[in-house]
DNA sequence: TATGAATGAGCTTTCATTCAT
DNA sequence: TATGAATGAAAGCTCATTCAT
């Protein structure tokens, strides 16, 4: 919308304060009304959520949201933007996700590396689920909300991109195939599996659901769960 | 306007043929209508398709929707319905979608089958892509439409499920793998890659995205795309 | 707005047919519309005219209102190019207004052809008045409204610049003075003389204002009550 | 909202200075307020015009506003009678306009008297046209513009109905005419005229228009621009 | 049947005004 | 006094649905 991204600025990571002005109480309220608004849309969808429930739930008037926002696209994109931050940072940390590199100590397995991405993805998938899938379809209609699904996507694909290209180059994984198409679709199973599981109401069991992409994954690739990278020191 | 009761029939929930035309003329007139609605709702989602835009499309005026059809919902189910139809009369045919089993001849490539199912699969999913979207978005709202996309879905990993359960007990399939979870997370790889690339405008190409799923799908279960099943008239 | 003059089509000269399509009731409808809204228009002028009172006292329903017109800048539209289209032909008809031309016989007086001007102008404004000063209004705010007013203004200007120049032409009005110039000026006093007295309520005789008028406009250009145009046999 | 009781005071219509500040302080912040409101409401119009942006523009919170003003149409009654002010405070020092007065000097020009009174007036209308405008809007739906907005008028056609007497009486002007209704008239055109140029963006130039205007003005009432008023002692 | 006029629930948005701080 | 958050009456407009012809 407005605002571009503040990826650079940590400080202030969500953007889009168009109505910023702010008294610690506006502030207060503000963010009564963000939390509220993210509770109605994954309930009721982009379409049919209601600026006065919205407004109800945060406890006031409806004529005070718009004190704070000037349509209801407006905080829909704060709160897309709220949540792709979250799955953003949610999925770097310890190792990032997909991918095994910096790996400290020489011989680790793949597959541990895969299996802790994977896990924190699902975990964060499940507290995001119906958001997502919100604004899935509102991105549909939406040229921001599309970006901001793509940003998702792209950094969990991209960093697999290049770890797959990487485990070929050390001779660990299948050289037949593409990087970018295996990224793009082992990273399409994990998320569907996520969609399927926390939206459609599979019933799956996080322990084994995580070992059962994780096999599939490296197993894809032409590796096993015993498969590590080879020691560089030795290989170099 | 959204969830209005449906005092009538609440086992019917999506509506059905109670209108059901007999005159030639009628059905004609009908099928025009349910042709327009499917174009107007790929193109503007459930919530912004607006009945007069179906009828004038149909080349009638909206009056006459009202003749054929009770409500949005109707005609929306009556497409989605016609759709679930094609995409799962699409997936079966020659062998099986998902599958590799009535293999005819002794010694076929479990690849081989994959690749054709997938195949089939992809070409299916590019030309319903946007309507499942749309179908997708709705059925988070609506029961029946729940219904029909998770029968869609199960239709193949059913399939798929009951195929890796074979390829275990063949011994060329990982028998550490729960063929249910296996069969779901493959066929979300599959039924997503074709989201990504069909409806959010990724950029792949056919015989290779067909390949490379392919060689995932088999790899993952610890087979080759040289695994090949084992005569039966020698294992048995 | 949508629609360009349609001076030439004198069997609909009001235009502004959006949304044109009309049975016979529809036809009634939509003329009771605008009827309606002139009426409330005038009453409460552009800005505080609710569609609700329009379409009320039409005796309908305010949806009714959106059958026939998108806004309401659209039905004033039509209701002032109605009110421009009787201004105008008001004002031709026996002898153009503000002018002495063609005189067909040869002695007649300047004064008695602006007599009859005079009062076609002043009978019509008594007709308009209220609408008159609230198309002013909105005009301010709105281009095509100031074309619509300003073309009533011309077209009473222009007649009187071009009837002034022949005067001076054949001697008989002060020809010191510069003919737009007093077009516009005497134009205004009439104009403006409506105005006070129908609008902000003055309380002049017809006979009366016409008389003091006329009588002001031509020794103002020089003549007097008893001026005649020169016989052009006898002239040329 | 748009007329509500004044539980006070009806008998003051528009507002008064109830509120007003004693604070050095208090003053000049109010004065802001006017001076801000007048730009506000020349550009916008009363209806359209809010109150946020005559505080923002005078530099304040709008909830200041209503530390001095109870409505929005007690400042515009502000602002329209402090133009009232200066409109009429313009048009009568050295010699009051529209008339011939006192005339000091013995032979003076009933033409030269007419110009001073004519430019004087133009001057000041360009400075107040498009707020005289507005008011004039506003003052058909609000008694106390209106009266203001009648006062200003009349005291303008006042001291020309006396003028246009006196110079009757004094054989000079033209006795077979109405003295108000002449007066009117031709404070109408002046008044107009000015309308027509500084409002609807006529294209005229001060001192040909200023010329045209008194020209017409004293051949209108049977004189010539050479007429004096005759020497009173010798008439008297 | 086909048509399109009529209806009104429902939603968004604006903004003057009130009021706690 | 000054501030700006909160309020809610009011309107405009959309569109599914009903109904007379």
């Amino acid at each position: 919308m407005t605002s571009p991204e503040r990826s650079t600025a940590p400080s202030e990571p969500v953007g889009g304060n168009e109505r910023t002005p702010l008294t610690p109480r506006g502030r207060r309220t503000r963010a009564k009304l963000v939390d509220a608004a993210r509770t109605v849309f994954e309930r009721d969808g982009f379409g049919d959520a209601r600026i006065m429930d919205i407004a109800r739930l945060a406890g006031m008037s409806y004529g005070s949201f718009y004190t704070y926002f000037a349509t209801k696209e407006e905080v829909f994109g704060e709160v897309a933007r709220a949540m792709q931050h979250e799955m953003l940072s949610a999925s770097e940390p310890p190792t990032a996700g997909g991918d095994a590199e910096p790996a400290p100590e020489p011989p680790v397995r793949v597959y541990d590396a895969v299996v802790r991405a994977n896990r924190r993805y699902l975990v964060s998938y499940q507290r995001h689920a119906r958001l997502m899938a919100v604004i899935e379809q509102a991105a549909l209609r939406n040229e921001e909300l599309f970006r901001i699904r793509r940003e998702v996507r792209e950094a969990f694909v991209d960093r697999s991109t290049a770890a797959i290209a990487r485990w070929q180059a050390a001779g660990i994984a299948d050289p037949a195939l593409d990087p970018g198409y295996a990224a793009s679709a082992l990273g399409s199973m994990v998320d569907r599996f996520g969609y399927v599981w926390f939206v459609l109401d599979g019933s799956f069991e996080m322990d084994k659901a995580v070992d059962t992409l994780s096999r599939l994954w490296v197993q894809a690739l032409g590796m096993t769960t015993e498969t590590r990278l080879p020691d560089r020191r030795v290989a170099g």
